[in-house]
DNA sequence: GGCTAACTTTACCTCCGTCGTAAGTTTACG
DNA sequence: CGTAAACTTACGACGGAGGTAAAGTTAGCC
């Protein structure tokens, strides 16, 4: 029976490095919400899980990385919502069907978080920069993708351009919702505001970039 | 003797710490371009420098303020660009028109720096993640002064947009300058290319933002 | 049951950023 | 004009993040 998924294997070891890699996290975003980023050690986290500290820093080398989790699958998301999109679906309709879905689904990725853990990244410089710097990472894999697309030289303006522009609309409304759930809207409330402003932020590429790629 | 110094303001101090800083920030950029940023520490700026390391860090409180200077005009400059517009020129071709100035007067705001000190920013995580900063708070002030000029909620989506959409093309164009100036290319070829490029670039948005403000 | 390889642990180190402390200068007041 | 208070600056020391090396322990494979 081939099994899609990748099975335990019947790996004992990694069914506990797993298990152990879960712990930490769980300890690590309880204490992060409970104490703040900032504040919260390395030490108290491995305390917390009874690992060493070298354990901790072993499963996650930054301390970044213990809060913020799918961090590829963010950084790939926009690459991918275009490579997946429909036979003749402009990029631009591709990446705004894939907001407008992931708002209808309130993805984490699309920002959805909780009050807590949005508050938790609003309240840490750190936090604040590293999702930056994801944001960075996302917009680049959309130009190689863009580039692969358009089979433009990787350093064309127009392509550096566009994926730029696309994300940041995404960046735009990604923060949008975070701030409103800071302010404790609730999801559905959000959900239902962002969708329209969605179309407002993307009404603005429109005319420029409807018929790229 | 000398009675009164009412002309002096009492200058000692405040040249002695000018001169000082100076001597700091000296230093620290020629070890860092020497020897890279993450691998010069402070205690070896200091020692250069003949004082102690609290003293560097008194005057520069975050590693990086040591290496990027100018840190607060270069995150007003779209905003300054917006406010001092002529009467009836549209945010956009303001904004088009600064860039346009930055790079015929080559100027290092707008990303023309030597080699050796982008080669310095590049080589650095720590460096081009303040970088990345710096552009988010450039476009926060823009953001800013585009609410009050068109006399919107701090929060419109239209606001937010427009503000990323426009810091954004600046971005991308001060990225492609300072890739150039990595590649080895003069500044003379740089301004020139990059110069029609940005007329691609700002096109983009031309038909989406032609009219706004 | 023994061997190999890995993961965890322990200990140590460097470096950044921040805290209290001492010394100097400027200013205010007698 | 002198003295003392108040501010600012330079100094040494501490805590925490991140990395390295060596030893102990456990899973996996004969």
């Amino acid at each position: 029976m081939a099994t899609q998924t990748p099975a335990p294997a019947a790996g004992l070891r990694e069914t506990k490095k797993h298990e152990t890699r879960q712990l930490i996290s769980d300890h690590a975003t309880r204490l992060f919400i409970a104490g703040g980023f900032e504040q919260t050690t390395i030490a108290e986290i491995a305390a917390a899980a009874r690992v060493a500290k070298k354990t901790v820093t072993n499963y996650f080398p930054r301390k970044e990385d213990l809060a913020l989790d799918h961090q590829e699958e963010f950084a790939a998301s926009l690459a991918r919502a275009v490579t997946a999109r429909r036979p003749g679906e402009s990029v631009l309709a591709a990446l705004r069907r894939a907001f407008a879905d992931a708002v209808a689904a309130q993805d984490p990725v699309a920002g959805f978080s909780g009050q807590e853990f949005a508050r938790m990244i609003a309240d840490s410089p750190t936090l604040t920069a590293c999702l930056r710097g994801l944001h960075d990472q996302r917009e680049h894999h959309l130009a190689q993708v863009l580039a692969d697309v358009t089979a433009a030289e990787p350093g064309d303006i127009t392509v550096q351009t566009a994926a730029a522009l696309l994300g940041t609309v995404h960046r735009v409304l990604f923060h949008r919702i975070q701030t409103l759930t800071l302010a404790g809207h609730p999801n559905d409330q959000i959900a239902h505001t962002v969708a329209a402003e969605a179309a407002r932020a993307f009404d603005l590429l429109e005319p420029g970039l409807a018929d790229y790629a």
